[in-house]
RNA sequence: GGACCGGUAGCUCAGCUGGAUAGAGCAACAGCCUUCUAAGCUGUAGGUCUUGGGUUCGAAUCCCAACCGGUUCACCA
């Protein structure tokens, strides 16, 4: 049993033995005990005080004193104003270090065949442009999320939906027919998301320029937007392709297989994968059908011009318009259709969504839809919103060039932690291969610790400049940590120590010592907490504080050096549990860690 | 204007289901490598937790108001 339910149980039967009180959760107290205390566990006396009839020192004496005698788990306590810091036996810690070291996957709870069914959709791309940095926090945000999900002992889909069609893309085709003479990704030798990036960018400036002919000529910038020829071709581009004209179809297949080669690309770069891909050109269709089904049910209802709406006024919102009067699907419409697909593909529980926090009254609102046209996990389907990311000159724009391209910034990650490697000689040993592994991973994991660490709905900010650090609370500082033990492991193993328990331990271990093993003990409950908050940034929080803790021991403490053979035993075990801790965390993360750097 | 989210050290962020003297990192300054990796460790300095009320034995944390910043309220996606 858990240590905090154990106490807190022994506390419940304290009360009432003592004063008759039956204790509720919310008046039990049991918390972690502050660095500056002795303790392990604190417990909060104040709201025992009025049943006790007695002062908060006198009630938390009185307290311990019985917890002492009743529980074998415990050591001593000690009580400071209203605050009673209760002990716990170093046995205790010796056990669960013992029992952490039995399990391969500590800290994972694995999924069996009728767990909860949770899908994550996340990435969802346009095709008409590289992934910038937001795409980045998209990413790294919902492979983490799947991946603790998964560790709470869910089974998880991952899923994007990829917006293949619109207006977008057809600009990107419209100039690539007017000015790119054939250009493609093997003649250009470019990227094929960046080179079709670059057709949508010159279709932007060539309609500018003809917006600003058309103002010179006395128009309104309204009119002239009606009147612009670019904007008319590319609509009927549109209609063409809605009406399946062979040319323009082939032409859109031709440009978005070389944006999903780009995109590839990128997310095996990222390290990032999925198990089911949508396509909105797939699924735009199906919405009509679940809307039209409403209709019929009496959930949305439809207007003299024939267009068809929800009322939200009953939830506090207002109407919602579902399909326009020529009868063709807007963005929530489409959501229902793919929400429909999925779910006759997976019969889910529960569906997350990773979306920026521009689109959390569209949540609000699918969820409602969704529940209305009685979908079971419509209700409480999960917006997981996002803050934007932002750069110290302000918000990043496409149009103004000031966007972070994904692909740039991942080589630039990497360059750096080789030049830095570099610089400190860590690569001198290795092979070139090693070499570029270990780089690859030092600088991908400086990028999505950067990113992960925090809160995900705070927008954050990103200085390509600055943001890029491998010191103090960093990826590559954790990942250190890792290497640091590894090569401890490997030296321990190569002189034939092994790691156990055995001996009289508890009267020689240091406080240092004994603090680790209660961080480690920790995980399970940061892994839960980040499950049910949604917040990988809990757990990288935690094993920042857990490699903190352990170089604090690495400098104070040898290992091998250690001449009792118990104590070296010892410390290797902990160290093994460290980085195994490590590891898993990391791995929730979707961070990789190297073997030396 | 309505709704939602944020405001903590010079900078980037923890802490927010009320609890003890508000924590890290970066930047600054001062130290520690003949011993397991110094991408490390130790110390100094840095705060009216946006402001004002309220609830409470106790408020960065909960409530109300104001201020600042962001987002959103399309027959766009």
């Amino acid at each position: 049993m858990n240590i905090y339910t154990l106490l807190g149980e022994k506390t419940r039967q304290c009360l009432q033995a003592l004063y008759q009180l039956e204790a509720d959760d919310s008046l039990l107290q049991l918390q972690k005990t502050k660095k500056e205390f002795v303790g392990d566990l604190t417990l909060v006396v104040f709201p025992f005080v009025k049943a006790a009839k007695k002062s908060p020192a006198a009630t938390a004496e009185e307290i311990g004193s019985w917890l002492l005698q009743h529980t074998p788990e415990l050591r001593s306590y000690n009580v400071i104003k209203g605050f009673l810091n209760l002990s716990v036996s170093t046995a205790y810690w010796l056990q669960a270090l013992q029992e952490m070291s039995r399990d391969d996957d500590f800290g994972i709870l694995k999924a069996g065949d009728s767990a909860p069914l949770v899908m994550i959709e996340y990435s969802s791309p346009n095709t008409n442009k590289p992934l910038h940095l937001g795409h980045i926090r998209n990413n790294l945000l919902g492979y983490s999320l799947s991946r603790i999900v998964s560790a709470n002992g869910c089974r998880v889909v991952k899923t994007n939906i990829v917006n293949d069609r619109g207006i977008h893309i057809c600009k990107s085709m419209l100039a690539w027919q007017k000015w790119g003479q054939g250009e493609t990704p093997e003649s250009s030798g470019k990227k094929g998301d960046h080179l079709v990036g670059e057709y949508y960018v010159l279709f932007d400036k060539h309609y500018k320029q003809e917006l600003g002919e058309l103002q010179k000529q006395g128009l309104s910038p309204e009119e002239a937007e009606n009147a612009s020829i670019l904007m008319q071709e590319a609509r009927e581009m549109l209609r063409a392709w809605e009406a399946g004209d062979s040319e323009i179809r082939s032409l859109w297949e031709t440009m978005n297989n070389w944006v999903y080669r780009g995109f590839e690309e990128s997310y095996i770069k990222l390290g990032v994968d999925f198990d089911k891909i949508y396509y909105e050109s797939q699924t735009y269709l199906s919405g009509k059908q679940k809307v039209l089904e409403g209709l019929d049910k009496g959930v949305f209802y439809r207007n003299e011009d024939s267009s068809v709406w929800a009322d939200l006024s009953s939830d506090g919102l207002d109407q919602k318009l579902l399909l326009r009067t020529d009868g063709t699907s807007v963005y929530m419409t489409q959501d229902i259709g793919t929400a429909a697909l999925r779910f006759e593909e997976y019969p889910i529980d529960k569906m997350i969504y990773v979306v920026g926090n521009e689109q959390n009254y569209h949540f609000k609102v699918l969820s409602i839809l969704l529940d209305r046209l009685g979908f079971a996990w419509g209700k409480d389907l999960v917006h997981f919103s996002y803050g934007m990311v932002e750069l110290p000159e302000g918000k990043m724009k496409s149009r103004e060039g000031t966007v972070v391209d994904a692909d740039d910034l991942i080589e630039e990650m990497i360059s750096t932690a080789r030049e830095t490697s570099e610089e400190l000689g860590k690569l001198d040993s290795c092979s070139p291969e090693e070499a570029a592994d270990i780089v690859r991973i030092v600088g991908l994991g400086a990028l999505k610790y950067f990113i992960l660490k925090v809160d995900p709905r705070k927008n954050m900010t990103f200085n390509p400049k600055e943001s890029i650090d491998f010191n103090g609370n960093t990826g590559p500082f954790i990942q250190y940590t890792y290497a640091r033990i590894r090569s401890v492991l490997r030296k321990a193993e190569e002189l034939g120590h092994s790691a156990r328990l055995q001996g009289e331990l508890a009267s020689r271990l240091s406080e240092k010592e004994l603090s680790l093993c209660k961080n480690l003990y920790e995980f399970p409950a940061a892994v839960k907490e980040a499950g049910t908050t949604y917040s990988p940034a809990i757990i990288a929080n935690y094993v920042y504080e857990l490699a903190k803790e352990y170089n604090q021991f690495y400098h104070d403490y040898s290992v091998l050096h250690e001449t009792n053979s118990a104590l070296r035993e010892f410390r290797i075990l902990l160290s093994e549990q460290t980085a195994k801790v490590i590891r898993i965390a990391l791995y929730l993360l979707g961070i990789e860690v190297p073997e030396r750097m």
